[in-house]
DNA sequence: AATGAATGAGTATTCATTCAT
DNA sequence: TATGAATGAATACTCATTCAT
């Protein structure tokens, strides 16, 4: 929510500013980015900030904003179509790591958005955003659940909290560590974890003891 | 390493600091925590703080430490042999979910040390961390590869950090959003999870079409 | 090297800053020198300093240039061709000390370099300076004794020391202690002084029975 | 000044205490010199401090006196007598960089009585050594002057400064600077410029066209 | 007599935000 | 519309001094 001066701005200008504060933020957490700094670096005044933006987490906002905008036009709509539900979800965790590989900045700003702050209303945006993720992955298993593609002792709850963060912090994880930038070798090893995982096409073995002993 | 001051203080004075402090480090990331707070909160000097500890990190420090003393003494050394690896990694992150039951601000204030921060020496404790978690869970696999525990086409060092984020972010994660206290079924969700994901006793689906029109 | 904010500051309003923290670090070696204390006799924010100075080191720095600018306003290029070694040593001390005279705070604030501090930055310039002040003694006795000007057992490094602190920290006194302001007749006397003492066309009394006896 | 108690301490710890204490003092002027570092250094509690000494004043000068007390200890009365006016300024001198040499921790402390600080008590001191510190030098010049060993042209109080200057603050630097440790050159070269600088048996040089063109 | 914990004002420095020009 | 000077509360940290035990 820039003001309209904000888009008045010569298009390089613009551009310069949005690329500089959105190093910052990918930087260093919320409350440790500086405004500061982004004018220091741009050699612009530091009232000009506030004619453009309301404050810092206006800025903000607007950064993960683009972000977003960002990634949809690197990488257009997924089309999903026809695919099963571990197909789906590799590709959809995929296109995330090849933003994170052309762009890192933009993507570590996203990520900011899942650290915790000291501003409020980022809080709230945090637990909120979350949410919805953690429903939309509910929701997608589910659906594989009632097609019959999840084994049955599959528990939905779980299983999305598992796979989030298998695909989201885990195949970061993965991607960074390794030297060459191919992603497709890595997506395919966690395709083929969560369809041995899941997949109700592969027959049950009986589970050892287990869990039983473990303390609670 | 606080000094003696600090341990010659009557004990409840001393508990109520340590408890104060680990409040504050655990609900901010190191760089935003501030010693100004806590003694706000404690009522007590300044400089009494800088009486105990040398500084913020050395304070920080010894909290770390303490979550670890008080992680060990809550759970005790884990017993882990006979087990094969998936029971092996179910029960140790099994434990540190346990811990971030019972104890939470403990939990989360371990959880500090896997952040950026802009203190040199902390960033390099950080890193080193990082790399010895890693090799450790890789170590893990690799064995039980040698053991022909894991399918063939499991890459281990891609496996390892699925399965860290799996079993570190994810169970988080999962139980959080839970009502009920009860750990047992998400661990065993999870041991299901990479059981039937990794396990070389099970047999190999061919892959469908596939990644190859993946994005890279 | 302060920043443009400062250059772009009223010039009352310059001035007055640059007068109460010339006093400030007249008055105290650097170390216990306030900015806390200048900014309370200014009526500023502690803040605008720092818009103005990266620290309190490039303050000082900025100062001593200023103490140097001020002193070549004041004084002007010295002339001293066509003067023996005398004239000129007693011509160069003769303007710092009138410097001091017209200038006390600026000629204070200039001999603070001559002061050890815990900052690790001025230490290094201090005994740059001290070497290059040593140095350009030496080789202006030096060439006066290849010049026949000096008597032959005169030591140059030792004179060196000799004459550089009665010219700077003797005239100073000798000035100090005087009520009256006129320069000329005090160094005069420094004149004479080091003519009879070090000059070659004195005759050389036989030295009596000398310094066998002192401790050393 | 301190009191009884501190010279009821056993010998080796009081001992160990002054040496420490005129250590820190030596090191830094008196605004910057620092208790903490002292009893850090010591190993002994912060309250004992204040047990010995009223305060950081109090402390600093009975270390001043306990310089005094060990320099005339270490080099005993002079025997001046039967010695020309040079001879005995040379001497006297001579004596306190002899001090420098065999103790430079104590000559550092005293020194420091020479620098401004902040302790409006310290100031008041060093004011008064100053003066009677110029006086005994005026008395020596003005007796010699009366008994005809010094020219007629030298003004005794201007005189008594730069001696002064040159002897104290001169010879230290000359010292410094060598590498050797023999006193007896260094201050033979002093007395010689004093003596053919001052005396009365040379004869007198018309002065050059001199100081007339000197800006005042 | 010694201890050592507590104090609180002091230090330099950073920062988001405001507002007159 | 842009500027950039001013603000003042925030940060970590130091210090001489006090006082109950």
């Amino acid at each position: 929510m820039p003001s309209e001066t904000f888009f008045n701005l010569p298009t390089d200008k613009r551009e310069r500013f949005v690329q500089v504060a959105a190093a910052e933020f990918a930087a260093h957490p919320y409350d440790s980015a500086s405004i500061t700094r982004i004018v220091r670096e741009l050699g612009i005044a530091k009232g000009s900030v506030y004619q453009y933006f309301a404050d810092k987490l206006d800025l903000f906002l607007f950064l993960l904003d683009e972000a977003g905008r960002r990634k949809l036009a690197a990488i257009g709509p997924l089309s999903l179509d026809g695919l099963d539900v571990f197909e789906r979800l590799a590709r959809m965790y995929a296109a995330g790591l090849a933003l994170y590989r052309d762009e890192p900045v933009w993507a570590a700003l996203s990520l900011r958005l899942t650290e915790p702050s000291r501003e409020p209303r980022l809080e709230a945006m945090r637990a909120e955003l979350a949410s919805r993720s953690r429903d939309g992955m509910r929701t997608l298993l589910a659906e594989a659940r009632d097609a019959g593609q999840l084994r049955h002792d599959v528990d939905v709850d779980v299983a999305a909290a598992l796979v989030h963060a298998m695909l989201a912090e885990g195949l970061l994880a993965a991607w960074r560590q390794r030297e060459d930038a191919a992603l497709e070798p890595i997506v395919d090893q966690a395709l083929s974890l969560l369809r041995h995982g899941l997949s109700a096409s592969y027959p049950q073995p009986e589970l050892p003891s287990g869990m039983s002993q473990t303390r609670t």
